[in-house]
RNA sequence: GGGCCUAUAGCUCAGAUGGUUAGAGCGCACGCCUGAUAAGCGUGAGGUCGAUAGUUCAAUUCUAUCUAGGCCCA
């Protein structure tokens, strides 16, 4: 007889292989037919929110990793609130304006450019960011990312435009907004400002000068050098490669903590780093320099005057840390507004007037026009081209005796993208926001601590920047962008930035978008009888500039949350990349204070940066980028979805080859015990009744199992909460590994293959499986969604709410199972299984010398203390069972011997030896049993297996 | 150059107000099973806790410096 085929063997349609890259794509469509983000937001309409706001990636080029990474992170918790009981809406956003775009549509174009518009450029620009928003939400979707993707928001769509307008409005309002100089990179040839983007730096030759700065005063009493006090002539000696800057001079830069040396030359003395002393003399032919002494230049150098060398007035000399010692003197020649250095350094002078260190302000002089020709403020070459003024100037310098010595530089210098000419730094009128006026900074610095931030080191971050930054420069010399409603009176030139008169515009922006303002002119811009305040003059000039993309992504909360309703505002949470300290919660942050006196978001999360598997960043010339795309081929998104949820992502992150496959093999067990306890529940249903066993009845064995599953459940969901998402990973790897596969399940076997199929016994262990797979699915779903969707799909015996519902995703985490004290349960087991390991380890030896082979081959033989006797005599009956063995015999002994033993734990307070099992093995259930024989009809099989078969 | 941060087995991660032999899972090696089978089980080998110096009776844990790496700024 073939005693096989009346067991109760596992059987499954389940496959073992997910095949994840043609499988996922299925989900995904019956996701979008059945419209699965709607019924879950309407399963949920009645319950509270949580908000989670998309910060918007910029619509250029496909996704790459790190997109994965964060879109991923925000599908985790969505899916996880939701299935803890929210209403989790999520409304994903893209940034659409900018420079990167618009630098794109501009080189394609090549020299047609000039032919078009600014609207029919601004035209190419948006199907071109339309282009990119449509490619990279489908591949976010991909991913298996929920959310309200026939809805999102765009920067760049009207209404969100006319609430960027708006929102200049309010600043405005405010009162925070003015005009200023600062210094851009600037082309001559075209013209224009240029961004960081669009320069090359290529080799050019510059002349190199060091000129003299000479004291009024002498400083000798400063000091105290002797040999200083009575000389006549005492100089600074600043070093620089752009002589046409000079007369833009307002002051001299020293390092606080570098050496400067008092150097007699001849009848003079010169003061430069003492470090640069030898290359400064030879670069100058100084003939015998001597050092008289030393002093630091944080030792009374700050304040001390200078004469200009081209122009009237004095420089004062300030301290700065970025002077280095690299080249030149040790001492900089400051001209803010041909410098990002000198600028910053001459707005944190004048900022701190009551130090007295200066007497008068430092001013921003731009001698230049936008031409690259000085003005008349430098009537001696007014006209001139500051680049071919360069040698004229040097000559001058000469005249004067203040050039100490002059030669040429071949440096990296920047260049223009489109006219490859070298550029300049200029000062430019610029619209800017106030940090200090209105107290826009102290009270964006209080509401950081009004935040949570998430890891709490990103308050620090976002603290020190928001402390130390300038005034935010709003505007932008570009054309694809959101334009600043500004105008200029055609007469007196008065700048107009009028609240009411921007809210019309924002109206109008709003109903026919941005567009309108280049298509308009003034007149058509502005409000009937419009009147400049200054001169009464009723002509305007429009402004030319775009605001700042930061701004525009900045009020997203104001254009994406508030219109959704009240309880939308503030957000609960941001969540990007550690690099929108910087970015977007600094700008939202501002803008937020500005107009609504607080943050707009609760708690902020950031993750760190993708890196290769050796720590590096990833590039295209170091080929070693992984892209999302090709991991998805390859693996499937659910392995990405997997190795985010894995990795410290609050850190930055490595991604490899070996990881993936790491992680292709964990997703596997977990796939696996997934399947072999569908597979062990095929002939179950859990909606009849004869099926259900109370849980108090079942045998302790399966109560522990439960026990186990409760743990899981709690810590997978406090993982959840905490955003903890490797301790979840972590958690559902060892409970199918560990508490599954290698324990309940295996022990388990004996039970559901040969006892009857009706059995209570294998019954209650159904119902146990069926409640750990049911479970495993839901709590593993905002992770591996399509796993667990994949499991849903087969789960026996649904309710009519479950079959409506139709996936994993519109459940709830599951209910804690009521167990009995579960502490004594589970501290009883652990002594139980300390045990078994004990046992394991007994019955491997004697596996090692032939004399077992399976486990059920074995006879195991306990002495055990009597404390240990009293705990395990409750347990005798389920000891084979429990250690997968024939035969367990115990004896007492009062002393536990580790000697002649094959394994003994004292603590444990037994030893173990292990026998070949006596009797016959059982043809059916493969049990050494005594009664194998017994029987006449069936003389192969045990009593236990004659039962069953009749 | 400045601000913030990281460095524990081959991999992903735990860990300790400083205190015995630093843990887990995976991978690897070896073995078993052949009724989870391109599966399952067991046993085992892997770590100078990035380097150096200091504080201490005691440091992988605290401090400093360095090295490597990341984000932001210049």
């Amino acid at each position: 007889m073939d005693y096989k085929a009346t067991l109760n063997l596992p059987k499954t349609d389940f496959p073992m292989k997910g095949n994840l890259p043609q499988r996922e794509p299925e989900f995904l469509a019956r996701w979008a037919e059945q419209r699965l983000y709607q019924k879950i937001q309407e399963s949920r309409a009645d319950k509270p929110l949580y908000i989670l706001h998309d910060g918007p990636p910029y619509a250029n080029g496909h996704i790459h990793i790190g997109h994965a990474l964060n879109k991923i992170l925000k599908d985790i918790i969505v899916k996880s609130r939701t299935m803890e009981g929210y209403r989790v809406p999520y409304i994903p956003g893209w940034d659409c304006h900018g420079l990167p775009i618009e630098h794109q549509v501009t080189k394609q174009l090549g020299a047609k450019k000039k032919e078009l518009t600014s609207t029919q450029l601004r035209q190419l620009c948006r199907e071109y960011a339309e282009k990119f928003y449509t490619i990279q939400r489908d591949e976010f979707q991909r991913l298996g990312v929920l959310g309200d993707w026939a809805h999102p928001y765009l920067t760049m769509n009207h209404e969100y435009e006319g609430t960027i307008v708006r929102e200049f409005g309010k600043f405005v309002e405010k009162g925070g907004v003015y005009k200023g100089l600062k210094p851009v990179l600037w082309c001559t040839q075209d013209q224009t400002a240029l961004a960081e983007a669009e320069v090359e730096y290529e080799d050019h030759v510059s002349p190199s000068i060091y000129v003299k700065f000479p004291f009024q005063v002498n400083p000798g009493k400063q000091f105290g050098i002797p040999g200083l006090d009575g000389v006549e002539k005492v100089s600074m000696v600043i070093w620089t490669t752009t002589p046409w800057t000079l007369p833009a001079n307002q002051a001299i830069a020293l390092h606080p903590d570098i050496d400067y040396a008092f150097v007699q030359v001849g009848d003079e003395v010169l003061v430069m780093a003492e470090q640069l002393v030898a290359a400064t003399a030879k670069a100058c032919d100084l003939s015998e320099p001597k050092i008289l002494g030393l002093k630091k230049g944080k030792d009374g150098f700050e304040g001390l005057v200078c004469g200009r060398p081209l122009t009237d007035g004095l420089s004062p000399i300030l301290l700065g840390d970025f002077v280095t010692l690299e080249q030149g003197t040790g001492c900089v020649h400051i001209a803010p507004g041909h410098g990002m250095e000198d600028y910053i350094l001459a707005l944190k002078y004048n900022a701190k007037a009551q130090s007295q260190i200066l007497t008068e302000p430092l001013q921003v002089v731009v001698p230049v026009d936008d031409r690259g020709c000085f003005t008349s403020e430098f009537e001696a070459f007014a006209g001139e081209h500051v680049l071919k003024a360069n040698p004229q100037i040097v000559e001058k310098l000469q005249e004067l005796g203040v050039l100490l010595g002059h030669g040429t530089l071949n440096h990296s210098y920047p260049h223009c993208w489109r006219c490859k000419k070298p550029v300049i730094f200029r000062a430019t009128k610029q619209w800017f926001v106030s940090m200090d006026k209105g107290q826009l900074r102290e009270r964006a610095l209080k509401e950081i601590d009004r935040v949570q931030w998430i890891p709490e080191r990103g308050r620090d971050r976002i603290f020190g920047m928001i402390t130390n930054r300038p005034d935010w420069c709003l505007s932008r010399q570009r054309i694809w962008g959101t334009p600043i409603p500004g105008f200029n009176c055609a007469k007196c030139s008065a700048t107009v930035a009028d609240p009411q008169i921007i809210a019309h515009i924002a109206d109008l922006v709003s109903e026919h978008g941005a567009d309108v303002w280049f298509e308009r002119s003034a007149a058509e811009l502005l409000p009937a009888g419009t009147v400049c305040s200054e001169c009464g003059g009723n002509e305007f000039k429009k402004e030319q500039d775009i605001l700042d993309v930061w701004f525009e992504s900045g009020v997203s909360h104001t254009a994406v949350l508030k219109p959704q309703g009240e309880k939308w505002w503030p957000a609960d949470l941001y969540l990007e990349g550690s690099d929108q300290h910087r970015g977007w919660f600094h700008s939202a942050l501002l803008s937020s204070v500005t107009t609504d006196g607080s943050a707009p978001y609760k708690a902020v999360l950031t993750h760190g940066f993708v890196l290769d598997g050796q720590g590096k960043k990833m590039s295209k010339s170091a080929g070693n980028v992984v892209a999302p795309q090709d991991v998805i081929k390859q693996y499937g998104a659910e392995i990405i979805r997997l190795w985010v949820a894995a990795q410290d992502y609050q850190e930055d992150l490595r991604i490899s080859e070996q990881i993936l496959k790491q992680l292709a093999e964990q997703y596997r067990k977990i796939r696996n015990t997934c399947r072999y306890l569908l597979s062990n529940i095929y002939d179950y249903d859990p909606l009849n009744p004869a099926h259900q066993i109370e849980i108090d009845q079942l045998p302790e064995l399966d109560r522990w199992a439960l026990m186990r599953l409760n743990k899981l459940n709690h810590n997978v969901r406090q993982g959840y909460t905490d955003f903890a998402f490797r301790q979840i990973v972590h958690e559902l790897d060892y409970f199918c590994s560990v508490d599954m596969s290698a324990t309940y399940l295996d022990i388990l076997k004996d039970r559901l293959y040969t006892f009857p199929k009706e059995s209570r016994l294998r019954r209650g262990s159904q119902m146990v499986l069926f409640k750990i797979v049911t479970s495993l699915a839901q709590l593993m779903a905002p992770i591996l969604s399509f796993t667990a969707e994949d499991v849903w799909d087969v789960l026996p015996g649904k309710t009519k709410e479950q079959q409506a519902a139709g996936s994993v995703h519109v459940a709830t985490f599951p209910e804690v199972i009521p167990i009995k004290d579960p502490e004594a349960l589970e501290a009883q087991w652990k002594e139980l299984l300390a045990i078994r390991a004990i046992v394991l380890g007994a019955l491997e030896q004697q596996r090692r010398d032939k004399v077992i082979g399976s486990s059920l081959e074995a006879r195991v033989v306990l002495q055990v203390t009597p404390n240990r006797h009293r705990f395990l005599q409750p347990y005798e009956q389920d000891l084979p069972t429990l250690f997968i063995v024939s035969q367990v015999a115990v004896t007492e002994s009062d002393t536990i011997l580790i000697e002649g033993h094959l394994a003994a734990d004292v603590t444990l307070g037994l030893s173990v030896d292990v026998t070949k099992a006596s009797d016959e093995k059982c043809e059916r259930c493969w049990n050494y049993r005594p009664t194998v024989g017994g029987h006449a009809e069936h003389p192969t099989l045990c009593d236990r297996c004659i039962e069953a078969v009749s």
